[in-house]
DNA sequence: GTAATAGTGTCTCTGAGACATTATCGT
DNA sequence: ACGATAATGTCTCAGAGACACTATTAC
């Protein structure tokens, strides 16, 4: 790749410094223990985010990201970042959408594409550096307006987005910030459109075995799709739409105060 | 929007010269008259391309596109470019993909957002510019590998292209062009992708009514579902499908040597 | 026994696929 | 009358929603 050499005076009128960078939404579930012995462990839709140490927007969150360097692809970048943050290499890793407003960026001109990676926390032996959190993901939302709060069992982050509909042949939204003092940048426009992605995979796709163990119960299994879609599920209903995907072992969970459950994994010949 | 100042040799080394760009996927359904008065006109799905007359890839064919400007948003180009290529405002336009790999362009890096357009041909009365043209649109596919014929009753662009699968988790696939010859830069991944990403959106939403005039018939609707889609459909579960999208008028198209029909409209209220 | 989860049976209703049938025009 | 498209009827089958029911554990 060739470096650019500024010639005269001109040329520097027309030099607008620009920069790519990537912003990651990583998703995860987390588990969070029960005190009573038979109930299962509640669990909750999460997010990592880290904390800023410098400007702009020092000591507010935002998603792990980065600039793309020179010589580097642009997924590659997001990989890299990646493996940074988890250390783990083979993660699921999805682009999303690109920001390309002029003024996302205080310091300059800063088109970010945004990825959605997928987790499965377990896996995330070593402890995460000290910038890093994960939040527990809550969604309300109505005709108009989407809350998001987002809980580290430390600080809590709300912010609220205005949804109008840009036209009415497809579901697509154009959203707005209305309310946000805790998160840097254009990010809950990510946040929030990275979930509506995932909500819609999770209903077409086998996305969800990204996020799960090797072995699972089918009641681990439709937690992860409830806490994430954020509703319930028919026991049944959900068994039949799974029962073609998965595959059961010779295993069982035993331990808590009830009936074992039957271990699966995801069945990856047809 | 700050200028940057390059201030001594060592910044140069940094500095990379990058642009931004953006390419348009222009898709429609042209109607080719039959001979036979009574058979209705044959229609073929098409995208708008344009033949390039500067370096990179003279005289090859490329999609609609360009730079994006300093100080605007990359949609905006996207809709500056739409607007100069159609005369018209109201194009239905959604973000694709960004293409970051850094050896896209010979000139300099160039990181490119492509988006797709709909338009409904029709409102196309002034000539378009005699750099642009409309081809025809042929695919078939099997499990390895896409080919896409392009044809404007005077060339044919042929293309062949690499599918493998990325996870199975997902319906992701890698795209690699194995063939080409008539077109410039990636664009045959973007045409690829921007076909896939047009036929599934066909099917869960009502995007399909983007590329239709007011008023139409049933079978001209069931006719663009069929070129888009590759496939015929059975007339009555289309119009069970359809049937609570669109609303009766009191006007029949006649003429043909058969039946009338009646015209229908989008629903837009419900 | 009790409280919890695990797992299945089955009824109903909806909706898609498939095929057949009727309707109406221009020549 | 003929050849084309327009439009609908209806049978069957698969699948989702809903509810009820049985099974099995740790304490």
């Amino acid at each position: 790749m060739k470096k650019y050499k500024i010639k005269d005076d001109n040329d520097l009128k027309e030099c607008e410094k620009l920069s790519i960078s990537t912003d990651i939404l990583i998703f995860s579930v987390s588990d969070e223990i029960q005190s009573n012995y038979r109930k299962l462990n509640k669990k909750h839709f999460s997010v990592l985010l880290a904390k800023r140490d410098t400007y702009p927007f020092e000591g507010k969150w935002c998603l792990p990201g980065g600039f793309v360097k020179p010589g580097e692809d642009i997924e590659d970048a997001a990989r890299r970042i990646l493996v940074d943050k988890t250390n783990i290499h083979d993660i699921y890793l999805e682009q999303l959408y690109t920001y390309g407003e002029v003024n996302r960026d205080p310091r300059m001109r800063v088109v970010s594409t945004s990825y959605m990676a997928l987790i499965d926390k377990n896996r995330l032996n070593d402890k995460i550096s000290n910038n890093l959190s994960w939040f527990n993901i809550a969604v309300t939302e109505d005709e108009k307006t989407i809350n998001v709060t987002l809980d580290n069992n430390n600080e809590e982050i709300k912010f609220k987005i205005a949804k109008t509909l840009k036209e009415k042949t497809t579901d697509r939204y154009k959203y707005k910030i209305l309310e946000n003092d805790k998160l840097a940048f254009d990010h809950p426009l990510i946040i929030v459109s990275g979930i509506s992605r995932l909500k819609n995979k999770l209903e077409y796709t086998d996305i969800v075995f990204n996020m799960m163990p090797k072995y699972f119960t089918l009641s681990e299994l439709q937690q992860v799709y409830e806490v994430i879609l954020g509703k319930k599920l028919l026991d049944p209903a959900f068994r039949r739409i799974i029962a073609n995907k998965v595959e059961k072992t010779n295993e069982m969970r035993t331990g808590g105060g009830h009936r074992p459950s039957i271990l699966y994994k995801y069945k990856t010949t047809n």
